[in-house]
DNA sequence: AGCAAAACTTGCGTGCACGCAAGTTTGCGC
DNA sequence: GCGCAAACTTGCGTGCACGCAAGTTTTGCT
């Protein structure tokens, strides 16, 4: 399942949009996000900019597909993988969190870029939507005696918390006028997604039918 | 709360966004949504093109706009109106599908210019998240113990809920593949948005630890 | 091998989003 | 009233997204 249909037209694909987003982190990296025009990104791939749309639909959307590449498609599959007893919410967290600190996750620079520009952020942080879909098949087939929309759901909120962990992260460190400062300047990646994801595991236990457990850690 | 800051400027502003909102629907109801471009709209309201991007950053944006106008601040006040001893996921819930069923909502026409284009389908779907900052303060204030994020991220997960309704309304009746057709031509828009946040009432009643208190329909 | 259909690339043209630097209007303290 | 500062509008210029209609490559079929 991980390379279907016919060879040779496929495979000159996917180097093309490997050679793009290459291209594109490396020299959004090099120069800075704004002063990279998707012409420069085309001609350093060998494509016509044209076609640089054909793969991705905005300038930022190539150098997020760099950082963030299959990781949809992975969290999915640790989720289809896991062992029939488990229990559903535990399995996703963990999918989620060990994806966000797999090898090949932005390092410093790529994050100090990432926050630079607003137009990055926003498309790295809209990105999180893409493991909806897989996921949500994912989940589907744990629970395929409930209808499909569940699991729908509970993938897309898995997803919106993902995403609201992460804004959080990239947030440099807000000193709010309101009371003295009793917002910490931010956390571990994956302490926040957890911290995210928790308010969750009582809709995915439910959804398996599980004994309301409450709480075990804490 | 309804009005803030100083009169004049303000108010002008407000007729201008709203003569742009009216123009941009009613353009887009008359000539079809492809054959409206931004001139138009702001010639209609009788502003340069230029500041209509001052207002709206996307073509579709202000027909969006023109339908969803106030909704989510609407819901957030249903949700901070609610009795103290009230469940919050009944809260919640009853606040969208009352919103959702408004008069000013969109009619068949408006439905129809709406699933026309795809842009324009997209931005309708992208609204919805509008609600989550909204919604997340009046969720806050109700579960004033627990830490900020558990809002966020519920107020989060209920509009992807939203979202998965709203796509799944939107759908022109599939036929697919798999089983004969066990898929239902849609529904009505209150059930969809019932049966998508269903799932997320656990979640919900955790947070302000209520006894999980399973089912009470069905 | 040969060939027609399907998939992909590319140049072109149009409309759009938005930064910037004037011009214009409004708010406010005196 | 007066005038300055802040807010808003506008034209301009640049880069971008994308439909369309050729050209080119790959594929499946015979």
């Amino acid at each position: 399942m991980t390379t279907r249909r016919t060879g040779l037209r496929e495979r000159k694909k996917q180097v093309t949009r490997e050679a793009l987003r290459e291209a594109a982190l490396r020299l959004a990296l090099e120069r800075g996000p704004d002063n990279v025009r998707v012409d420069d990104i085309a001609e350093a791939a060998g494509v016509s900019p044209r076609t640089y749309n054909n793969y991705f639909s905005s300038r930022e959307e190539a150098i997020v597909a760099a950082i963030s590449a299959e990781r949809e498609s992975r969290v999915a599959a640790a989720v289809a993988a896991l062992p029939a007893g488990a229990r559903l919410a535990d399995g996703v967290i963990d999918a989620i969190v060990e994806q966000y600190t797999a090898p090949g996750e932005p390092g410093r620079d790529t994050l100090l870029l990432i926050t630079t520009s607003p137009a990055l952020r926003n498309a790295f942080l809209n990105a999180t939507a893409a493991i909806e879909r897989p996921l949500a098949d994912a989940i589907n087939d744990r629970l395929d005696e409930t209808d499909p929309y569940t699991a729908r759901v509970l993938a897309a909120s898995v997803a919106a918390a993902v995403h609201v962990a992460l804004e959080r992260w990239l947030q440099p460190a807000t000193t709010s006028p309101t009371a003295g400062d009793l917002v910490v300047p931010a956390g571990s990646l994956p302490d926040l997604l957890r911290t995210a994801l928790a308010p969750l595991t009582p809709a995915l236990d439910a959804a398996e039918k599980r004994p309301p457990r409450d709480e075990q850690h804490r």
